[in-house]
RNA sequence: GUCCCCGUCGUCUAGUGGUUAGGACACCGGCCUUUCACGCCGGCAGCGCGGGUUCGAUUCCCGCCGGGGAUGCCA
């Protein structure tokens, strides 16, 4: 049975980067008919761990991306928080104290550090001289006089090498005199991350161990306390990590503003303002940002292409297969098809995802998508749901592709406003309306047309219009500008013929008479 | 410092002991068009450097350089 697991810390951010992680781990087991366990790493955590945990699982949840066991679900192999297995961490540790794995080591903080320091100051790699290690409890007794706390620390090899078959990055050797001894229980006798990490793998059964380059330096303490312990070895693959855009370095939450002098990225989080603006959410608030998952969540991206952006990063089929389904994804993965360089996070590239499939909605669902932040713009208030959706398929089908993000409906706000209170762009209203020669007369003369109209549809109106611009003996732009200015406000926007459509015969004749009013005044 | 990992267009990547080094995003130019968006056509652009091995290296080996990680009583 294969059983991955991915072990989030309650921090409170579900970061893009992580998501990958998980995204590999999730579809490694489902492609295996396995399972996907969802930990939480809580060793050392003060905070309210619910409250910290909500967003992870939150957008893990919006993602798609379900888990077998664990946090929320349960399983057999449970608990599956960390804080809850610690008396297993301390039975692990007294296992290997007792033989011989592990020692008890009375040092003082900076004795050790004195040590550490001789050893840079040589140039050479810094190994634990040990002169504090007690192995009897006489030596312990001797110790604790000197009023001398303890930590517990892994005896680690001083000879030889440590193989490793990384399922990524292939054959690996670590020689273990570069391994330090490093402490598992603090003087406060609690256990340390690698400890606890070792402990649960072995006990929920995991049978492989992806995860982030990071820690593939860690891999030999991990072997080490492993093999002591008696435990059978998890296959392990380390992925590389997901990079900052146009760089190399690892992508990080806490570098918003240094990112923000990219231009594409900056395009992107400039793109979530808006809509974020519109619905009077606070950008200042540190999840509004998008190396968090929350970010696309709160501006309307889909899953979808979240995830099928994010497994390219890192991973490929072949030389063409870009858009893949949830379903070809799990069929398709594979280690073997993980790249082993860092892949930089390129915030355009992840939007030509997500426009691609939004391509894919049909009116009923785009509306769907879109209504939330109708209303959470305070727009529309006086349309039930169903009234609201009809309307909104109207005005989706006519954006076509212009609707990149749900948010974006927000652009087309004019649709929802009273006819007096739709503002106007002023630099389009000067140019289009104010400023040519006769468009109070133009205008008019255009509404009276309109008024005798039947049947308001998108071929009469074309035909309408361009009767009139030969008749006026105008070209057809002379016109087109100004009615969609006084028709939406706005110097841009989708087909006009389609607009006044939608607006239909009252609504359009109501607003070119408040321009007209508005050119006078 | 020491150890480990990594290195193909700006970015994500495919690939090979002999290829015009392929695709995608971005970018640039053009077409379409009532604006914007879409779409279509075209273009720019890459094997980090230096040694080997070889008839021939982007591909194999070594060194260097660059990037990243580990070196914590962090995870």
């Amino acid at each position: 049975m294969i059983r991955t697991r991915f072990a989030p810390s309650p921090t409170g951010f579900l970061h893009i980067g992580g998501v990958r992680t998980a995204l590999f781990n999730w579809l490694f087991a489902r492609h295996h008919g396995g399972r996907f366990v969802l930990r939480i790493d809580d060793t050392d955590q003060e905070r309210n761990v619910a409250e910290a945990l909500r967003p992870i699982l939150d957008g893990f949840r919006w993602l798609g991306i379900d888990w077998d066991e664990g946090e929320e679900v349960g399983g057999e192999y449970g608990p599956y928080r960390q804080s809850e297995r610690l008396d297993r961490y301390r039975s692990a540790v007294g296992r290997l104290l007792e033989s011989g794995a592990a020692y008890r080591d009375y040092a003082r903080p900076e004795e050790i550090g004195a040590e550490r320091d001789a050893a840079r100051a040589e140039k050479r790699h810094f190994i634990y001289s040990r002169a504090w290690m007690a192995e009897t409890e006489e030596e312990c007794a001797q110790y604790e006089a000197q009023e001398r706390s303890n930590v517990v620390r892994l005896k680690m090899p001083r000879d030889g090498v440590c193989e490793l078959n990384d399922l990524v990055r292939g054959e690996l050797a670590f020689s273990w005199a570069q391994e330090m001894d490093h402490v598992i229980q603090r003087s406060d006798g609690t256990c340390l991350y690698h400890l606890a990490n070792v402990v649960d793998d072995h006990d929920m059964k995991i049978s492989h161990v992806i995860r982030a380059e990071e820690h593939l330096s860690n891999t030999p303490r991990q072997i080490f306390i492993a093999r002591s312990l008696g435990y059978e070895l998890p296959e392990y693959a380390h992925l590389p990590y997901v990079a900052e855009p146009g760089s190399k370095n690892k992508l990080s939450k806490r570098k918003l503003v240094k990112y923000l002098k990219n231009r594409d990225f900056s395009t992107l989080n400039g793109h979530g303002a808006r809509v974020a603006a519109r619905i009077g959410l606070k950008t200042s608030d540190d999840t509004f940002n998008p190396v968090l998952v929350e970010f696309y969540e709160r501006i309307g991206f889909l899953p979808d292409a979240i995830i099928n952006y994010l497994l390219l990063l890192g991973w490929s089929l072949d030389d063409r297969t870009e858009y893949l389904g949830r379903d070809d994804m799990v069929t398709l993965f594979s280690l073997e098809r993980v790249n082993k360089a860092p892949a930089s996070f390129d915030p355009m590239k992840l939007m030509a995802f997500q426009e691609r499939y939004m391509k894919e909605l049909s009116a009923e669902a785009m509306a769907k998508l879109v209504l939330p932040y109708v209303r959470s713009a305070g727009l529309a208030s006086d349309l039930g749901d169903d009234a609201l959706l009809s309307f909104l398929a109207r005005i989706v089908e006519a954006a076509g592709d212009r609707i990149k993000i749900a948010g974006d409906i927000l652009d087309y706000d004019d649709f929802f406003v009273a006819d007096d209170a739709l503002a106007y762009d002023e630099k389009a209203f000067r140019k289009r309306l104010r400023k040519p020669n006769g468009m109070i007369d133009l205008l008019g003369g255009l509404a009276e047309r309109l008024e005798t109209l039947e049947g308001f549809g998108v071929a009469a109106l074309e035909a309408l219009i361009h009767r009139f611009t030969e008749d006026e003996e105008i070209k057809i732009g002379q016109i087109v500008h100004a009615l969609r200015v006084a028709l939406t406000g706005k110097a841009v926007g989708f087909g006009l013929f389609e607009t006044m459509e939608i607006l239909g015969k009252d609504r359009c004749l109501a607003r070119i008479e408040r321009a007209v009013r508005q050119i006078e005044g």
